[in-house]
DNA sequence: CTGAAAGCGCTTACAG
DNA sequence: CTGAAAGCGCTTACAG
């Protein structure tokens, strides 16, 4: 079990070290019989390289780290879920790095990471990236975010159009009759936050309502209390992202207002859980499973071509239960 | 950006590169005059060591493989998190791996961080872990396990006592007045899900009914039609863990049974997400945030000492709101 | 306390 | 097609 060297190989195969090399990394330039003969050598005496001796000669790997504030956000994880499929099928490792939100753990996996050579890395941040620091710890602009960045950006961004998801919630609430529509805030700090929230502002027209609970897990208690407190309640409500809309649900039924009997409730995400939600989530779908692909390519092209994309998905509408029709 | 190296500091500092390597990695080991020296010279030029090359010559990294199945379960996600904080507290940095339960996956994973130097690995297994097959992709023994593991098993495990969960669900059920109790399997394949399954048959007594949906996302789905279709139903229903639960009383509620008024349901997990759902989840609480800093420690003890610990946590039962006298 | 040298496990021009 | 040598960026006995 002691860890063998690619000289072990050579010694037993009987040849040198650098054919024994060859023989994994460019086997079409070592003669097929002698190919062969090492690498059933070092099958038998269950040699596997080392991918750090690797890196630190080759100058990279295929380990990419996906950077993110948290995985017990469905979200994320649905994103860490679909990125390291893309990853696999790309030839790539995928590690998952959570930082918590914290600046300085972000910042150690990162070095960490690259330092390993990893060839890029991807972020899904939880506040506005700070590339300044980001440069700071080796990466530098070999990153893809996802969320929106800021204009002119050097860095590849994936993000939805945020104000056309918002837009698909109105027509949706409207088209079953609902004029009060209010907005509940989530995890603000991203640029995806703000611009759903600017987006209910601009959409909203003169019944706006916006139930702010503020960004932590007590949050959605307090929007409800606030709308129980609410003199004119609306009968409709968008909720920043699902988890959101989770919580409110959760606390209006232990409160006995109805779901979408009293009160409809409209997501933003699209995440599988909704699905399991008592009552469904209705929701704006973001196309997750496609972002983790597109992360990687946009990656890819920049390397390649030094091109910076910035590619804007469209969102859907996904109806399910938790939406009809405002009591009359 | 040109990658710096060790000779560019030593260079820039006027001293061997020898003194640059102490002033990191063993600053008592030189004069304090010339450490502030070097590390001010490397501060300025931006320079951090390379893990890679101090892990080919030291032979260590602190980075730890947390090796799980899927990450959109929240308990794999909660584990994650509380490993993640654990980590950082004893000096490592944790690296997500999702396998999607591929063994093939699972073993690229291993070999790849083992190679990395990683002192040891963490797995969360959604089947039996095959140890023979672990030992041939380079880890050896070097790994802790979170689940049960056979008997006499080299491998330090964590795991909570299922049978006692179980106890406790009914010792809940029945205090409450509940006969009639069902259990509803969710993802088999762990010792954990086979232990937690054998405890209901045995304390079930003669009322026992499965209802078995299977290991799928439509399990949820088959397992309220067979409730649904039963002459006789259960008051109460145990489910495997927290996600079985919530599929089943959002499928209960979608078919018009209301819970906890017209039937009881008891989760097995704790997820935090169980306080959000409606209504909110009563379940047996495993202490997921203990188990990865229990994990760590166990990984630490053998490699120290050799000793190979199996420890079983206590399970809790948390009272929220999907249980209730049965209707009478 | 500091420097010079060897070496961790590989790869890659360069000869042959 | 294969071998010998240099070197990736570090660490660590060994001298001094």
């Amino acid at each position: 079990m002691t860890k063998l060297s690619i000289d072990d190989v050579a010694r037993a195969a009987g040849v040198h070290r650098s054919t024994v090399s060859r023989a994994f990394s460019r086997p079409e330039a070592v003669k097929a019989a002698t190919r062969e003969h090492v690498l059933r050598v070092a099958e038998e005496l269950g040699y596997t390289m080392s991918p750090v001796a690797r890196a630190l000669r080759h100058g990279t790997t295929p380990l990419v780290p996906l950077v993110v504030p948290d995985v017990i956000n469905p979200f994320y994880a649905e994103l860490a879920e679909s990125m390291t499929q893309a990853a696999g099928e790309r030839g790539y490792q995928l590690l998952l790095c959570i930082t918590d939100g914290s600046d300085v753990r972000t910042a150690e996996y990162l070095t960490a990471v690259h330092s390993l050579y990893a060839p890029f890395g991807v972020i899904a941040p939880s506040t506005r990236v700070n590339f300044e620091r980001l440069r700071q710890f080796g990466f530098g602009d070999r990153v893809v975010v996802i969320d929106r960045v800021a204009e002119g950006s050097e860095v590849p961004s994936v993000t939805v159009d945020s104000r056309r998801g918002i837009e698909l919630a109105f027509e949706h609430l409207r088209g079953l009759g609902h004029e009060r529509i209010g907005y509940v805030s989530g995890i603000s700090g991203t640029y995806t936050a703000h611009d759903r929230m600017t987006a209910y502002l601009e959409l909203a027209g003169p019944a706006l309502v916006i139930l702010d609970g503020g960004s932590d897990s007590a949050a959605s208690g307090r929007a409800v209390a606030h709308y129980l407190a609410l003199p004119e309640r609306p009968t409709a409500i968008i909720a920043a992202n699902d988890m959101t809309a989770f919580g409110l649900i959760a606390g209006l039924a232990a409160s006995g207002v109805r779901v979408p009997a009293d009160v409809s409730v409209v997501g933003f995400d699209g995440l599988m859980l909704g699905e399991r939600f008592n009552p469904a989530l209705t929701t704006i779908r973001q196309p997750i499973a496609e972002m983790g692909g597109l992360a990687l390519d946009l990656a890819e092209k920049k390397a390649a071509e030094g091109v910076v994309d910035h590619v804007v998905l469209a969102p859907e509408l996904l109806e399910r239960s938790s939406t009809a029709a405002p009591p009359s």
